[in-house]
DNA sequence: CTTAGTGCAAAACCTTTGCAACTCT
DNA sequence: AGAGTTGCAAAGGTTTTGCACTAAG
Protein backbone atom coordinates (compact mmCIF):
# COMPACT_ATOMS: atom_id res chain seq x y z
CA UNK A 1 0.00 0.00 0.00
CA UNK A 2 1.42 3.32 -0.75
CA UNK A 3 1.46 5.63 2.04
CA UNK A 4 1.12 9.13 0.88
CA UNK A 5 1.55 11.68 3.37
CA UNK A 6 -0.07 15.17 3.17
CA UNK A 7 2.31 18.71 3.52
CA UNK A 8 2.49 21.73 2.30
CA UNK A 9 4.85 20.89 -1.17
CA UNK A 10 1.64 18.12 -1.36
CA UNK A 11 -0.61 20.66 -0.92
CA UNK A 12 0.72 23.64 -3.36
CA UNK A 13 0.62 21.33 -6.05
CA UNK A 14 -3.27 19.92 -5.38
CA UNK A 15 -4.10 23.85 -5.36
CA UNK A 16 -2.47 24.92 -8.35
CA UNK A 17 -4.13 21.80 -10.53
CA UNK A 18 -7.56 23.28 -9.22
CA UNK A 19 -6.56 27.01 -9.61
CA UNK A 20 -7.16 27.35 -5.90
CA UNK A 21 -4.61 30.07 -4.00
CA UNK A 22 -2.47 28.95 -1.09
CA UNK A 23 -3.07 31.85 1.14
CA UNK A 24 -1.45 32.29 4.57
CA UNK A 25 -4.86 31.18 6.13
CA UNK A 26 -4.95 28.11 4.64
CA UNK A 27 -1.29 27.29 5.00
CA UNK A 28 -1.60 27.97 8.85
CA UNK A 29 -5.26 25.84 9.24
CA UNK A 30 -3.15 22.75 7.37
CA UNK A 31 -0.71 22.88 10.16
CA UNK A 32 -3.00 23.09 12.69
CA UNK A 33 -3.75 19.25 11.54
CA UNK A 34 -0.20 18.55 10.74
CA UNK A 35 0.10 19.45 14.57
CA UNK A 36 -2.38 17.08 15.85
CA UNK A 37 -2.81 14.25 13.59
CA UNK A 38 -4.39 12.39 16.43
CA UNK A 39 -6.76 14.77 17.32
CA UNK A 40 -10.68 15.26 15.90
CA UNK A 41 -10.88 19.29 15.82
CA UNK A 42 -14.06 21.38 15.20
CA UNK A 43 -13.75 24.19 13.72
CA UNK A 44 -13.64 26.11 16.96
CA UNK A 45 -11.16 24.33 18.10
CA UNK A 46 -9.32 24.91 14.72
CA UNK A 47 -9.81 28.50 15.36
CA UNK A 48 -8.90 28.60 19.32
CA UNK A 49 -5.48 27.03 18.18
CA UNK A 50 -4.87 29.66 15.83
CA UNK A 51 -5.21 32.32 17.80
CA UNK A 52 -3.10 31.07 20.11
CA UNK A 53 -0.49 31.10 18.37
CA UNK A 54 -1.71 35.30 17.19
CA UNK A 55 -2.61 33.95 14.09
CA UNK A 56 -5.97 35.35 14.07
CA UNK A 57 -8.47 33.91 11.26
CA UNK A 58 -12.19 34.56 10.71
CA UNK A 59 -14.01 31.97 11.61
CA UNK A 60 -15.82 32.15 8.63
CA UNK A 61 -12.52 31.50 6.95
CA UNK A 62 -11.98 28.35 9.15
CA UNK A 63 -15.33 26.89 8.07
CA UNK A 64 -14.65 27.85 4.62
CA UNK A 65 -11.28 26.22 4.68
CA UNK A 66 -12.41 22.92 6.67
CA UNK A 67 -15.00 22.69 3.19
CA UNK A 68 -12.31 22.95 0.89
CA UNK A 69 -9.57 20.88 1.98
CA UNK A 70 -12.56 18.01 3.01
CA UNK A 71 -13.09 18.46 -0.89
CA UNK A 72 -9.56 17.45 -1.85
CA UNK A 73 -9.48 15.03 0.63
CA UNK A 74 -6.93 16.50 2.82
CA UNK A 75 -9.25 16.44 5.93
CA UNK A 76 -11.85 13.98 6.60
CA UNK A 77 -15.12 15.19 7.89
CA UNK A 78 -16.86 13.29 10.66
CA UNK A 79 -19.86 13.24 13.30
CA UNK A 80 -19.47 11.91 16.86
CA UNK A 81 -22.61 13.23 17.65
CA UNK A 82 -21.59 16.18 19.75
CA UNK A 83 -23.36 18.34 17.80
CA UNK A 84 -20.54 19.77 15.93
CA UNK A 85 -18.52 18.56 13.03
CA UNK A 86 -15.29 17.22 13.39
CA UNK A 87 -11.96 16.97 11.08
CA UNK A 88 -9.11 15.35 11.13
CA UNK A 89 -6.05 14.68 8.33
CA UNK A 90 -6.32 12.20 5.83
CA UNK A 91 -3.01 10.74 6.01
CA UNK A 92 -2.65 7.95 2.96
CA UNK A 93 -4.16 8.37 -0.71
CA UNK A 94 -6.50 5.30 -0.27
CA UNK A 95 -9.52 5.47 2.10
CA UNK A 96 -10.37 4.31 5.42
CA UNK A 97 -7.39 2.69 7.61
CA UNK A 98 -8.85 3.35 10.82
CA UNK A 99 -11.64 3.15 13.00
CA UNK A 100 -13.49 5.13 16.48
CA UNK A 101 -13.69 3.74 19.52
CA UNK A 102 -16.21 5.93 21.20
CA UNK A 103 -16.60 5.77 25.05
CA UNK A 104 -19.87 5.88 26.04
CA UNK A 105 -19.12 7.21 29.60
CA UNK A 106 -16.30 9.80 29.25
CA UNK A 107 -17.16 10.25 25.76
CA UNK A 108 -13.36 9.56 24.67
CA UNK A 109 -12.61 8.89 20.76
CA UNK A 110 -9.89 6.75 20.48
CA UNK A 111 -8.74 5.12 17.15
CA UNK A 112 -7.78 1.98 15.79
CA UNK A 113 -6.33 0.90 13.11
CA UNK A 114 -7.19 -1.92 11.16
CA UNK A 115 -8.62 -2.76 7.60
CA UNK A 116 -10.85 -6.18 8.10
CA UNK A 117 -13.85 -4.29 6.62
CA UNK A 118 -12.44 -5.02 2.86
CA UNK A 119 -13.74 -8.20 2.85
CA UNK A 120 -16.94 -7.22 3.82
CA UNK A 121 -17.09 -4.14 1.69
CA UNK A 122 -17.10 -6.52 -1.31
CA UNK A 123 -19.68 -8.85 -0.11
CA UNK A 124 -22.14 -5.96 0.68
CA UNK A 125 -21.15 -4.17 -2.54
CA UNK A 126 -21.43 -7.18 -4.63
CA UNK A 127 -25.60 -7.86 -3.03
CA UNK A 128 -27.06 -5.02 -2.79
CA UNK A 129 -25.71 -3.31 -6.52
CA UNK A 130 -23.90 -0.19 -4.53
CA UNK A 131 -20.48 0.55 -5.63
CA UNK A 132 -18.66 1.44 -2.19
CA UNK A 133 -15.60 3.87 -2.48
CA UNK A 134 -15.11 4.40 1.76
CA UNK A 135 -17.07 3.73 4.47
CA UNK A 136 -16.91 4.99 8.22
CA UNK A 137 -17.17 2.72 11.49
CA UNK A 138 -17.90 3.91 14.90
CA UNK A 139 -17.72 1.60 17.85
CA UNK A 140 -19.60 2.90 20.94
CA UNK A 141 -18.57 0.91 24.41
CA UNK A 142 -16.77 1.74 27.16
CA UNK A 143 -12.88 2.37 27.83
CA UNK A 144 -10.20 0.45 30.04
CA UNK A 145 -10.76 3.59 32.56
CA UNK A 146 -14.51 3.71 32.85
CA UNK A 147 -14.31 0.26 33.18
CA UNK A 148 -12.57 0.64 36.57
CA UNK A 149 -14.73 3.46 37.82
CA UNK A 150 -17.73 1.23 36.82
CA UNK A 151 -16.23 -1.42 39.15
CA UNK A 152 -15.72 0.46 42.51
CA UNK B 1 -31.44 -15.04 19.16
CA UNK B 2 -34.34 -13.40 20.81
CA UNK B 3 -35.99 -10.74 18.41
CA UNK B 4 -37.92 -8.30 20.44
CA UNK B 5 -40.29 -6.12 18.48
CA UNK B 6 -41.09 -3.12 20.37
CA UNK B 7 -44.98 -1.84 20.68
CA UNK B 8 -47.03 -0.06 22.69
CA UNK B 9 -47.65 -2.71 25.17
CA UNK B 10 -43.43 -2.64 25.56
CA UNK B 11 -43.27 1.13 25.77
CA UNK B 12 -45.94 1.03 28.45
CA UNK B 13 -43.78 -1.29 30.65
CA UNK B 14 -40.13 0.67 30.05
CA UNK B 15 -41.95 4.02 31.17
CA UNK B 16 -43.67 1.98 34.21
CA UNK B 17 -40.34 1.38 35.22
CA UNK B 18 -38.80 4.15 35.24
CA UNK B 19 -41.92 5.98 36.10
CA UNK B 20 -42.12 8.26 33.13
CA UNK B 21 -45.66 9.74 31.81
CA UNK B 22 -47.04 7.86 28.62
CA UNK B 23 -48.94 10.95 27.26
CA UNK B 24 -51.13 10.70 23.48
CA UNK B 25 -47.95 13.11 22.17
CA UNK B 26 -45.30 10.06 23.35
CA UNK B 27 -47.83 7.30 21.59
CA UNK B 28 -48.50 9.24 18.65
CA UNK B 29 -44.59 9.85 18.02
CA UNK B 30 -43.63 6.29 18.82
CA UNK B 31 -46.83 5.28 15.91
CA UNK B 32 -44.92 7.53 13.61
CA UNK B 33 -42.33 5.48 13.95
CA UNK B 34 -43.70 1.82 13.66
CA UNK B 35 -45.78 3.15 10.96
CA UNK B 36 -42.29 4.09 9.18
CA UNK B 37 -40.08 0.98 9.74
CA UNK B 38 -37.55 1.62 6.76
CA UNK B 39 -37.38 5.76 7.42
CA UNK B 40 -34.85 7.65 8.79
CA UNK B 41 -36.67 10.53 10.31
CA UNK B 42 -35.78 13.90 11.43
CA UNK B 43 -37.50 15.24 14.20
CA UNK B 44 -39.06 17.88 11.81
CA UNK B 45 -40.64 14.52 9.65
CA UNK B 46 -42.25 13.99 12.70
CA UNK B 47 -43.76 17.05 13.26
CA UNK B 48 -44.62 17.33 9.62
CA UNK B 49 -46.33 13.57 9.53
CA UNK B 50 -48.02 13.98 13.14
CA UNK B 51 -49.46 17.30 11.54
CA UNK B 52 -50.90 15.42 8.58
CA UNK B 53 -52.74 13.43 11.05
CA UNK B 54 -54.24 16.25 12.53
CA UNK B 55 -52.62 15.64 15.80
CA UNK B 56 -50.34 18.32 16.37
CA UNK B 57 -47.39 18.52 19.01
CA UNK B 58 -45.04 21.18 19.49
CA UNK B 59 -41.63 20.66 17.63
CA UNK B 60 -40.16 21.20 21.06
CA UNK B 61 -41.76 18.14 22.70
CA UNK B 62 -40.73 16.40 19.10
CA UNK B 63 -37.61 17.06 20.32
CA UNK B 64 -37.84 16.49 24.20
CA UNK B 65 -39.73 12.52 23.29
CA UNK B 66 -37.08 11.72 20.32
CA UNK B 67 -34.38 12.33 23.17
CA UNK B 68 -36.23 10.08 25.73
CA UNK B 69 -36.98 6.88 23.40
CA UNK B 70 -33.55 7.36 22.14
CA UNK B 71 -32.06 6.77 26.17
CA UNK B 72 -34.53 4.17 26.43
CA UNK B 73 -33.21 2.40 23.25
CA UNK B 74 -36.61 2.69 21.35
CA UNK B 75 -34.83 4.65 18.71
CA UNK B 76 -31.63 4.88 17.36
CA UNK B 77 -29.88 8.42 16.72
CA UNK B 78 -27.89 8.78 13.56
CA UNK B 79 -26.26 10.99 11.54
CA UNK B 80 -25.95 11.12 8.07
CA UNK B 81 -24.22 14.52 7.46
CA UNK B 82 -27.05 16.59 6.54
CA UNK B 83 -27.27 18.82 9.20
CA UNK B 84 -29.65 16.94 11.86
CA UNK B 85 -30.54 13.96 13.53
CA UNK B 86 -32.50 11.19 12.06
CA UNK B 87 -33.88 8.43 14.20
CA UNK B 88 -34.86 5.16 13.29
CA UNK B 89 -36.85 2.07 15.28
CA UNK B 90 -34.47 -0.19 17.16
CA UNK B 91 -36.09 -3.38 16.50
CA UNK B 92 -34.51 -5.79 18.27
CA UNK B 93 -32.96 -6.29 21.40
CA UNK B 94 -29.67 -6.82 20.31
CA UNK B 95 -28.06 -4.23 18.47
CA UNK B 96 -26.39 -3.72 15.69
CA UNK B 97 -28.08 -5.66 12.26
CA UNK B 98 -28.10 -3.23 9.59
CA UNK B 99 -25.56 -0.83 8.26
CA UNK B 100 -26.48 2.17 5.85
CA UNK B 101 -25.32 2.78 2.23
CA UNK B 102 -25.18 6.38 1.65
CA UNK B 103 -25.48 7.57 -2.00
CA UNK B 104 -22.64 10.39 -2.87
CA UNK B 105 -24.28 11.95 -5.76
CA UNK B 106 -28.10 11.44 -4.64
CA UNK B 107 -28.07 10.93 -1.07
CA UNK B 108 -30.34 8.18 -0.54
CA UNK B 109 -29.87 6.13 2.28
CA UNK B 110 -30.26 2.41 1.91
CA UNK B 111 -30.02 0.00 4.68
CA UNK B 112 -28.16 -3.18 4.47
CA UNK B 113 -29.04 -6.51 6.64
CA UNK B 114 -25.93 -8.20 8.34
CA UNK B 115 -23.52 -9.40 11.00
CA UNK B 116 -20.43 -9.87 9.64
CA UNK B 117 -18.93 -7.64 12.01
CA UNK B 118 -19.46 -9.45 15.21
CA UNK B 119 -16.12 -11.19 14.69
CA UNK B 120 -14.25 -8.03 13.74
CA UNK B 121 -15.64 -6.50 16.82
CA UNK B 122 -14.09 -9.36 18.83
CA UNK B 123 -10.80 -8.91 17.54
CA UNK B 124 -11.02 -4.93 18.25
CA UNK B 125 -12.33 -5.55 21.74
CA UNK B 126 -9.22 -7.47 22.56
CA UNK B 127 -6.51 -5.74 20.73
CA UNK B 128 -7.80 -2.42 22.17
CA UNK B 129 -9.03 -3.39 25.63
CA UNK B 130 -12.62 -1.55 24.72
CA UNK B 131 -15.23 -3.00 26.13
CA UNK B 132 -17.38 -2.89 22.50
CA UNK B 133 -21.32 -2.54 23.27
CA UNK B 134 -22.27 -1.44 19.39
CA UNK B 135 -21.59 -0.20 16.26
CA UNK B 136 -22.37 2.06 13.57
CA UNK B 137 -21.13 1.36 9.96
CA UNK B 138 -22.08 3.73 6.85
CA UNK B 139 -20.56 2.88 3.15
CA UNK B 140 -20.67 5.65 1.05
CA UNK B 141 -20.03 4.96 -2.82
CA UNK B 142 -23.02 5.40 -5.27
CA UNK B 143 -26.24 3.32 -6.21
CA UNK B 144 -26.95 2.09 -9.60
CA UNK B 145 -29.52 4.42 -10.16
CA UNK B 146 -26.79 7.23 -9.96
CA UNK B 147 -23.68 4.87 -11.85
CA UNK B 148 -26.43 4.63 -14.97
CA UNK B 149 -26.85 7.85 -14.90
CA UNK B 150 -22.95 9.06 -15.28
CA UNK B 151 -22.65 6.61 -17.89
CA UNK B 152 -24.69 8.74 -20.07
C1' DC C 1 -53.06 16.03 44.29
C1' DT C 2 -48.47 16.17 42.76
C1' DT C 3 -44.97 15.90 39.66
C1' DA C 4 -43.85 15.40 35.18
C1' DG C 5 -44.94 16.89 30.54
C1' DT C 6 -46.58 20.31 27.05
C1' DG C 7 -46.60 24.44 24.14
C1' DC C 8 -44.94 28.66 22.98
C1' DA C 9 -41.58 31.90 22.17
C1' DA C 10 -37.10 33.15 22.98
C1' DA C 11 -32.45 31.84 23.18
C1' DA C 12 -28.49 29.18 22.09
C1' DC C 13 -25.62 27.01 18.84
C1' DC C 14 -23.30 25.84 14.78
C1' DT C 15 -22.80 26.98 10.05
C1' DT C 16 -23.52 29.66 5.83
C1' DT C 17 -23.79 33.87 3.13
C1' DG C 18 -23.60 38.84 1.22
C1' DC C 19 -20.58 42.24 0.42
C1' DA C 20 -16.80 45.50 0.45
C1' DA C 21 -11.94 45.35 0.98
C1' DC C 22 -7.88 42.85 -0.01
C1' DT C 23 -4.26 39.67 -2.03
C1' DC C 24 -2.30 35.75 -4.36
C1' DT C 25 -0.83 34.35 -9.02
C1' DA D 1 -5.00 43.34 -13.44
C1' DG D 2 -8.27 40.08 -12.13
C1' DA D 3 -10.32 36.30 -10.08
C1' DG D 4 -10.34 34.26 -5.88
C1' DT D 5 -10.21 34.99 -0.75
C1' DT D 6 -10.93 37.27 3.59
C1' DG D 7 -13.40 39.36 7.51
C1' DC D 8 -17.28 41.01 9.44
C1' DA D 9 -21.84 41.01 10.52
C1' DA D 10 -26.13 39.32 9.47
C1' DA D 11 -28.97 35.51 8.36
C1' DG D 12 -30.21 30.55 8.39
C1' DG D 13 -31.22 26.26 10.31
C1' DT D 14 -31.47 23.00 14.02
C1' DT D 15 -31.91 22.11 18.78
C1' DT D 16 -32.51 23.61 23.63
C1' DT D 17 -34.59 26.12 27.42
C1' DG D 18 -37.61 29.08 30.61
C1' DC D 19 -41.99 29.39 32.14
C1' DA D 20 -46.86 29.24 32.80
C1' DC D 21 -50.35 25.88 32.01
C1' DT D 22 -52.07 21.16 31.74
C1' DA D 23 -52.66 16.33 32.55
C1' DA D 24 -51.10 11.51 33.78
C1' DG D 25 -50.58 8.44 37.60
Amino acid sequence: MLIMTIDLTNLRQKFREREYKLTPQRQIILQVFLDNRDKHLSAEDVHNIVRQQSNDIGLATVYRTLELLSDLDVLQKMDFGDGRSRYEINETSTPHHHHHLICLSCGEVREFEDDLLEELENVIAKKSNFTIVDHQVKFYGYCQECRKQRED
